[in-house]
DNA sequence: CAGGTCGGTGTACAGTTGTACACAGACTAG
DNA sequence: CTAGTCTGTGTACAACTGTACACCGACCTG
């Protein structure tokens, strides 16, 4: 029978799994994943430490379920940001732009995947790179309806998408240093930001064609 | 009196407290600084937990003085990568060389690096991060040398040399997870390495010139 | 060669950790 | 309506943590 009360048991739990999550990643901000404890975890999410295990069998588990939750944005911000592939700067603007609202949003997703993605936890550490490899092969692909670049092998496109997804994440990474209610220092960000891209896209036809 | 002993009483305690710094360093490997306990350290140096406390008196202060003990053969290693600022694709190949060379040398410290860079603790971090600001303002200057940068303004070098240091540090990264032991992967990953400075250098003069 | 300094040891303790186990109450399915 | 399944609780314990303190023996200095 469908539950006439607010919440099901199942939606409970749902909310309980979600708040642990929450929890993690506030404490997250100020600890890194190797040293944060179950206990800790469930004391700041206000539950039994034994409650833990009803949601999560160890600690990995928790962590890469945030990895999942985390790049789940990730992958809504790029969908905006490969609208139009016409002009290179209007796409550069307008991603930097997305990018740094979307990690300002998310300042503690994104500050623990740019912690954690060398971290000394072997299981996140690789999931988070698997995650970022595919985050750079789709780019790659959209690089490829570029009309300069439709010509590219498929490793040139991919070293490309490299450098900007590397770009991206020590732009992420300055944004989440810089005060949080600073806008000229994030607007200075976003200016070396989209200097450091045009950079990568614009001087890229020079060196195709120098090694041509 | 010079002492005629093997060894004086300080040179033994540089010695425990070296036997610390690498302690920590090899336990460093697979933990995370944040969850690294002094009592884990000293039971690897094989000494007595109470011990840490006559060398270091925090367990921040071992960590900084890893990562002084880093990049001081960091420096060697750019120090020697900046010869010859006449013929840029050989200053890539032995820079690339040089980097690869080192980081095998090194795994240890530069794994510690790599990792710690947006490591939970913060003051570890902050002195990375400084130290990495450094190297790339030596680096901005350096290319300032170069004959066709001669005329560009200082922002856009320190631009650059961002872009340099951060595929120099993903460059590191790769090199720390391939099999210690695999010739070949390693040479893919100094072929990629190279493809990824040459896209930077060489197409640095078409990004300036499109902008003037 | 005497005394003091100092690096390393051993013991001790309170606090915290992960996890096992029995239990309670509420939702759910039959 | 009842029996059973779950989620969250409370208690318990062994293992570990950082660090305080007293101590020892070897080196160094006068």
């Amino acid at each position: 029978m469908n539950t006439r009360a607010p919440e099901s048991r199942a939606e409970r739990k749902r909310q309980t799994r979600q708040a642990l999550l929450d929890a993690a990643l506030r404490l997250l901000e100020e600890q890194s994943f190797s040293g944060l404890g179950l206990r800790a975890v469930t004391r700041e999410a206000g539950v039994v430490p034994t409650t833990f295990y009803r949601h999560f069998e160890r600690m990995e588990d928790l962590g890469l379920a945030l990895i999942d939750e985390s790049f789940r944005t990730l992958r809504e911000m790029i969908r905006d940001a490969r609208s139009d592939p016409a002009n290179y700067e209007h796409v550069i603007a307008s991603s930097v732009e997305i990018l740094v609202r979307h990690v300002q949003q998310n300042r503690l997703h994104f500050g623990f995947i740019a912690r954690e993605r060398f971290s000394g936890v072997a299981e996140i550490r690789h999931a988070i790179r698997a995650e970022i490899r595919l985050f750079g092969s789709e780019l790659a692909t959209d690089l490829a309806r570029f009309p300069y670049m439709r010509e590219w092998g498929t490793e040139d496109l991919q070293v490309m998408a490299g450098l900007i997804v590397n770009a991206m994440v020590s732009i992420a990474e300055e944004v989440l240093d810089a005060p949080a209610g600073g806008p000229e220092a994030v607007q200075e960000i976003r200016r070396i930001a989209e200097k450091q891209l045009r950079m990568i896209v614009i001087g890229a036809p020079a060196w195709q064609s120098s090694r041509r």
